[in-house]
This record gives C-alpha cells, sequence and structure tokens, in this order.
RNA sequence: GGAGAGAUGGCAGAGUGGUCGAAUGCGACGGUCUUGAAAACCGUUAGGCUGGCAACGGUCUCCAGGGUUCGAAUCCCUGUCUCUCCGCCA
C-alpha cells in the first residue's frame, strides 16, 4: 500500500494513476475517511487520558459510577473507530503503486518490446504444440491426472520430469554465477495475513487462491508471499548490501475460468514449480536490482536458445503491487492461430514494488542517518516448470517429434533430446 | 492426537489488579578520564498513530483476538507459536 500523507499531498498525481492503470478507487472518499480517522481518534485519545488520570488510584464510590459511564462510552468510540479503520485501510490497499515514467501507459496490449532475441524458426514441416509432443511420447497424462486431482491436473512423466529438474539445477547454476546463492526452499502455504502482505486477497470468492478448509492458511501462488513474510516485521539488515535470494516452491492457482485455445495443455496449470528471484533492497538501488534481475533471466532464457520477446508492461497490466515490470515471453506454437504458426507467450515476469509490499508487511531497514525506513522489494521468475518445457519443446522439435535439448541444459540431464 | 510449562524492550530477566512503556543486568551509543585504548564513572538507548511552527504533548502497543473491571503486562476465554513428556509417523 501507499502512504496515506504520500496520497494528500499528491492527490492529482494519484487520481491520474489510478486511471493510467485502470483502477476505479475513490481517492477523495479515501482523504474523507482519513480525517475521520483522525478527528475520531483526537476524541478517542482525549476521553481515554480522562479515564487514565482517573484510575491511578482508587477512585470513591460516586466516583466509580461516573468513571463506568465514561468508560462505556469509550467502548463504543473504540468499535467505531474499528469501523472507520477497516473502511479506510480497504480503500487504502486498493490504491495502487505508482507506475514508472518509462512504462507506457495503456492497455494490457499496448506494451513496448525492448529487445528480441532471435526470429523465431521457420519449420519446413507443420510444427506441433507441446502437448502433441508430449502426449506422443507419453510424457503428460492429463486424463489421469483430471481423474486424481480434477480438470487441468496431470502426472508430469519420465523425460519431462528429468527436464523440470535440470531446469532447477539450471536455473540455481545461473544465479550461483551471479552470486546469488542463498537458496531458500519455502512452505508451499501460507497465513492468508500473509498473502495480503503481498496484495493478494485470499478472503471472498478468490478466482486465484485455494484456501485450506477450516484453517486461516492458503496455498501460495508465488514464494513471493513466503519470502515477503519471512522477512514481514523485520528490520533488515542492508548494510552490507541487498538481499538476492532465489526460493524454490510450488506454485498453486486456481485459474479460475480460463478455458481455450491460449491455455492449452501445460500453459495454464494449477500447480507447477518456480524458482524465484527475491530482493530486499534500500531504496536508491532497486531501479538498478530491478536492471539486475531482468538481465539474469535474459541469460536464463538466451542459454534455452529460445526465441523470445522481453516487454515493458503497459500501466493496465501492472496489477496493484508493480511500479515497473518486465516480462519475457517466449515464442510458442499453441500461440499460433490460423494466420500465425506461433506467438509469443509469458515465462518470466520481474517486478520492482517499491516500498508498497514493503509498508504493509512492515519490512524496514536502517538509513545512513540511523532511521528507520521501509525497505523496497523486488522479485522475478528464474526458472518455471510447465511454461519453460512448453518454449523448449515446442522451438526445439524436428520433423520426427523429437525434441532437442539445448547445449547448457545437456550438463544437467543424460538426455541429448527426446 | 493427549498431558504439562511458557511467550515481557536489541538480548537476558523481574514484575499476579492502580502512580508500569515497564526494575535490574548485558549489549549498543554519547560523554568524562586517557597520548590512544581498556577499566571506572555519568548519561542516552522501542515503535505506530496523532496534536503543535516549535518547545513539548496525547494515545496505543508486555504473542494475537475477545472478555471481566472504575482501572489489566497481571484475572478469564479462544487462537498461534515454543519447550518437556506420552502416542503416532517419512
Amino acid at each position: 500500500m501507499l502512504d496515506i500523507k504520500f496520497i494528500r499531498e499528491n492527490t492529482d498525481l494519484i487520481i491520474q494513476n489510478c486511471q493510467d492503470r485502470r483502477t476505479k478507487v475513490d481517492i477523495h472518499g479515501l482523504l474523507k475517511l482519513d480525517d475521520q480517522r483522525k478527528t475520531h481518534q483526537q476524541l478517542l485519545d482525549s476521553k481515554r487520558s480522562e479515564l487514565k488520570s482517573s484510575s491511578k488510584s482508587k477512585p470513591t464510590p460516586e466516583k466509580i459510577a461516573q468513571l463506568k459511564q465514561l468508560s462505556q462510552s469509550i467502548k463504543e468510540l473504540e468499535e467505531q473507530e474499528r469501523q472507520i479503520l477497516e473502511k479506510f485501510y480497504d480503500q487504502l490497499s486498493k490504491v495502487p503503486n505508482l507506475t514508472h515514467k518509462d512504462s507506457p501507459i495503456g492497455e494490457e496490449a499496448d506494451f513496448n518490446v525492448l529487445y528480441k532475441n532471435m526470429e523465431p524458426k521457420k519449420f519446413d514441416f507443420t510444427p506441433k504444440d507441446h502437448l502433441e509432443l508430449f502426449e506422443s511420447k507419453g510424457l503428460v497424462d492429463f486424463k489421469s491426472g483430471s481423474k486424481v486431482a480434477g480438470h487441468k491436473s496431470y502426472f508430469a512423466k519420465n523425460e519431462l520430469v528429468h527436464l523440470n529438474n535440470a531446469l532447477i539445477q539450471y536455473g540455481i547454476s545461473v544465479l550461483a554465477k551471479n552470486s546469488i546463492t542463498d537458496i531458500y526452499e519455502t512452505p508451499d502455504f501460507a497465513l492468508k495475513s500473509m498473502l495480503q502482505n503481498a496484495g493478494f486477497n485470499p478472503r471472498g470468492d478468490s478466482d486465484e487462491i485455494y484456501n485450506i478448509e477450516g484453517e486461516e492458511l492458503s496455498l501460495i501462488g508465488t514464494s513471493e508471499i513466503t519470502m515477503l513474510g519471512y522477512y514481514a516485521n523485520e528490520v533488515v539488515d542492508l548494510s552490507k548490501g541487498p538481499k538476492i535470494f532465489a526460493a524454490i516452491s510450488k506454485c498453486f492457482r486456481k485459474e479460475g475460468g480460463s478455458y481455450g485455445r491460449t491455455s492449452k495443455g501445460l500453459y495454464r496449470v494449477h500447480q507447477f514449480s518456480k524458482l524465484e528471484i527475491f530482493a530486499i533492497c534500500k531504496p536508491e538501488d532497486s531501479e538498478q536490482i530491478h536492471e539486475k534481475i531482468k538481465n539474469i533471466e535474459l541469460q536464463i532464457v538466451d542459454g534455452l536458445e529460445i526465441p523470445y520477446q522481453l516487454i515493458d508492461i503497459a500501466s493496465a497490466d501492472l496489477g496493484g503491487a508493480a511500479y515497473r515490470k518486465y516480462d519475457i515471453e517466449a515464442y510458442m506454437i499453441m500461440k499460433g492461430d490460423e494466420q500465425n504458426q506461433g506467438d509469443y507467450g509469458e515465462i518470466t515476469s520481474t517486478s520492482n514494488c517499491l516500498d508498497y509490499q514493503a509498508r504493509r508487511a512492515n519490512i524496514k531497514y536502517v538509513d545512513a542517518n540511523g532511521k528507520k525506513q521501509f525497505a523496497h522489494t523486488l522479485n522475478g521468475t528464474a526458472i518455471v516448470t510447465s511454461r519453460l518445457p512448453i518454449a523448449l519443446a515446442e522451438n526445439h522439435q524436428d520433423q520426427d517429434g523429437n525434441i532437442h535439448i539445448p547445449k547448457a541444459l545437456q550438463e544437467f540431464t543424460k538426455f541429448k533430446q527426446i
């Protein structure tokens, strides 16, 4: 969330930003709630003060009757305060983060293409999509997956399992080359309050999040949640530089209502594994670290020899927390239509959230003046199973339906092709 | 899963109904002393919200949420976590 004082002092900017982000929030209403909150607090404080000063020693019986009344009115005021605060924070948390000056303003499709590594291969045969390729080799089984775990679940088998493991190991090795050696395996579920810290809403009818019945727990959609939680309410020591981690977890997503060609096969599934990059840093370092994470992602995908485009996400598609977001989209046959052989589909995403998440999760560091300040947080995908195998299979297939394993991956698996 | 014990400031650890945001010790920081350091001594040492130009105030926070009471770190209930014992288990 943003600082209410900042919103007050930059109201026009915030209102414009909400428009750019296609987010409907009543900023003037929010400021009124803030006024209400303050006035109410002053009233409550003065009542409390009165009661407190009378409670320092035993009062006379006549006095007690008065104090009872006072105490009662405080309870009523406290109840009102709860309601005001609930409304206030509900509204405040809807205000999206600021937007980087270079992020394109516009709808989801208005992203900027920053870089393309190569032209997609022109196949001199009709290329298959990953589902055909994997199913023909018996490497993926959606039928059994659905039987066991419902729609869109699957069993990965044999070479695909080895490929997934090799990808993770490959990702870890690239991170290590970039001096990211701290690696955490996180819980795959977390308290709902932790999801909210990260800007997810596990309450109500979520289309995205699996809640665990009878528990205050949800399955995580990304280890960003657990990593943020790890540092929630902590003062992080950044005196020796930023904290940059790798985190491994399963990711669970409901993906409510997504059917059809563009989410075919492994593209949109309920469960996958992810090697994530997560960073906490001082405000002055976050842009540079964002570039660094982006470059690591490029290295990873370069090594896989997959055609891709790097895009700067447009304002309407940034979500609530990101200040700037880069996605890498790989060329995929499955994304094609009658006109095009294939098209680009997201495989990684890295966000700079500034102090938006840290403010809610209360993650601080000590600045040069010894003052505690909110840190900046960033995250980015290193490796994601399911989507990377799509890109590998569809771009490295031959006429016989074999999939060639790129050289960089061969170090981590015995297969040269599958 | 059962039985018991516990959760207090950066850390350790007092505090079982009123003047307690909280003794004491350690650590940290500042100062005196010293050529410098150590020791000793003196002092400072939570965060949020909020009022005020400021000086300086108000209030909240002793795991969390409820409750009892004129008044709660202290009493009651629920939950979370930690430890010990038993059970079960990879």
